[in-house]
DNA sequence: CGATAGATTGATGCAGCTCAACGCGTGTGG
DNA sequence: CCACACGCGTTGAGCTGCATCAATCTATCG
């Protein structure tokens, strides 16, 4: 039998104090208060409540505004002009939501929240004010980065990589964020998200994914209950995802050109 | 039988004229030459040619140069931090390589050739003061949204339709850039890239592209012969990516906030 | 307590992967 | 000029990973 999660609550946690210790925009906002060198600048953001399930924003929406989440979760969804949707991404506190690259005029896809959430408003004008600021507007555009770089994996894992692999390769990532998140690196984690959620985003059916767990359970990689889960071995996880013993699922993308590939030089996110 | 292409030549058709005409820098540049308004900024950019399967440049290099294709074609490849690589796109003369989004100092896909090609080479600082007028650099954004939102669209293909849905997708994507280009609508069109290629970027296996082909072929939808394609049936193409009889590979990304979605009003490409 | 949404688990089928043989077209060396 | 090889595409036969369909279980909430 798995580790005893049940004693802790049953019900999604609430993460307790707001994430802007985390926040994009902590160096120029009142309410994080850490650093007020850039007075003339300062944010009073608004912040609401959005209860769950209810969009933040939708798509195709006027991007007016970008909003930092400080409590909760949120998952991204696009559809697709012939009405395919699909999760893109999950987000976390302290990350920021409605960030649209390319100053797109609308919202790219819907955030929809997993749990209660509370969210900052920022308007893209004072969001573009602050980017003449160098510092932050490198900060802006390296967040819009790492998502680009996100959906490129994501992209490659669904096209190329079998179903084990992906899931491997999502529990390491919320792994990986939570614990940059609280430092904790027990491999405890919540999932605010279901399995369907879960099935979406890797381009499976939840069937597949409920099953995946159990396996991985039982071969003692993590324990899961319900969402409430654990990573046990990290690096067995890893190796799942790294495909050191399994096939790919379908042929590389050529390498014609005849160069080089270096074999060595991977990093493990 | 299908129709007669062997008639004309069997190796790949060197479209002839150069792309200036489509080029997004069309305006600003001597070689194009239509428009002179802009004399203080006009580019002359150096031009050269690079040869079947060579890259134009690699993921990861700085991004010093951006690359409008003037003849010939290439494919995007990327390569995940795992060393999995999958073709993100193809792109056609009149198209920028290497434009980069998010102002990202590296590569984030290489670009290889797929016939031999000329380019021209636009330096990044050129292009960031073109970038100052703002006709142009709304220009500049709206290829990058553009190119984004083909990534999603893709993701999502490859996420959750079925093999023959997303091979109906990219022919009608390759014809509707053709007719862009040359308004040719008669349906004819080359394939510059191999199976293997059109696989990877489908998340599919070359022997099921040649296996659909084939069917789609039999069925009336197009004729092919090696490289050789045309699109007989185009509505037909759109009912088997619109998915009127096909069953969705995988549950939809749950609408669990329950607001509705307009099950009309979807455009087609 | 029943109702409901989410999750697990089992049985079954098939789309698409895998392996393999062969065909076609082009380039190369004799 | 032919012979051969090599890259690319096609086609077949078989297998399997994952989808599908369906039943049951678990938590939460009114």
């Amino acid at each position: 039998m798995a580790i005893a999660f049940w004693e802790k609550a049953t019900t999604m946690p609430d993460s307790g104090a707001p994430a802007c210790s985390l926040c994009l925009f902590r160096h120029v906002c009142r309410i994080a208060g850490t650093d007020h060198a850039w007075q003339p600048l300062a944010l009073h953001p608004d912040r609401f409540e959005v209860r769950t399930g209810e969009p933040v924003f939708r798509q195709g929406r006027p991007a007016l505004t970008v909003y930092p989440l400080r409590h909760g979760s949120a998952k991204q969804i696009y559809e697709s002009p012939l009405g395919w949707r699909q999760v893109t991404g999950f987000s976390l506190p302290g990350d920021v939501l409605g960030l649209e690259p390319h100053e797109s005029p609308v919202y790219g896809t819907a955030a929809i929240t997993l749990q209660d959430a509370e969210v900052c408003a920022v308007s893209v004008e004072s969001l573009r004010e602050l980017m003449q600021r160098p510092p932050l507007r490198e900060a802006v555009l390296e967040v819009m980065r790492r998502n680009a770089e996100r959906e490129r994996v994501l992209l490659v894992a669904v096209g190329s990589m079998r179903a084990p692999q992906r899931l491997a390769m999502l529990l390491l990532d919320l792994a990986g964020e939570q614990a940059r998140r609280d430092g904790n690196r027990d491999g405890m984690l919540t999932l605010a998200m279901s399995r369907t959620d879960i099935a979406s985003l890797l381009g499976l059916t939840l069937e597949t994914v409920s099953r995946l767990l159990s396996r991985f359970a039982a071969v003692g990689l993590i324990s899961v209950r319900q969402r409430h889960l654990r990573i046990i071995d990290r690096d067995g996880l890893a190796s799942v995802y790294a495909d050191l013993d399994q096939a790919p699922r379908q042929a590389d993308a050529g390498n014609s050109a005849g160069y080089g590939v270096v074999p060595g030089e991977r990093r493990l996110a």
